[in-house]
DNA sequence: GCCAACGTTGGC
DNA sequence: GCCAACGTTGGC
């Protein structure tokens, strides 16, 4: 299957990408998704080797900081079985998880990053899930072309 | 801090 | 299965 885009949100007050630049290998578990949306893009769509575009919400600036690859696919969110974890699911059952996680590996961190500002003037970003009416997904997909410009924007 | 938009919950 | 109430998200 071809290679596919994503763009995770995360908000740098909970973690940033400095936060996974200083993960060994720079790599991380995404964890604490709780939307059926998203985890149906986790569990049934990612791909090792898909890109993921680093976006900051409630930041400043708000922006696309860096890009990702998926270097592990869909298994069970341990969070959702841990009472202590603020995503603790106390109706996750261990035989059948509810909410699954992929490992990310950071690429690159934009020098220049790539506000929502820039991102909504650009009539070729238009379309971007991240700039739709009330888009609310943490994780969403994006298409090549909106990955490639994305890219050029951050040289 | 506000509030619009949206997902989820639960009573009926 | 409807829908009002509620909680959350996230830009402003």
């Amino acid at each position: 299957m071809a290679k596919k885009y994503w763009l995770f949100k995360s908000e740098p007050g909970e973690f940033s990408i400095d936060d996974l630049e200083k993960c060994p290998g720079k790599r991380t578990y995404w964890d604490g998704i709780r939307n059926y949306q998203a985890r149906n893009f986790i569990r049934d769509k990612m791909r090792k080797g898909d890109g993921v575009l680093f976006y900051h919400s409630n930041a400043d600036p708000l922006a696309v900081v860096g890009h990702c690859e998926i270097v592990k696919e869909a298994y069970p969110d341990h969070t959702q079985f841990d009472p202590d974890n603020k995503h603790f699911d106390p109706e996750a059952i261990q035989k059948e998880p509810r909410w699954f996680m992929v490992d990310i590996k950071l690429k690159e961190k934009f020098k220049t990053p790539v506000t929502l500002k820039q991102i909504k003037e650009n009539p070729k970003m238009k379309d971007f899930r991240l700039i739709q009416r009330g888009n609310r997904l943490s994780v969403m997909s994006v298409t090549k072309s909106e990955w490639d410009e994305i890219i050029r924007l951050s040289r």
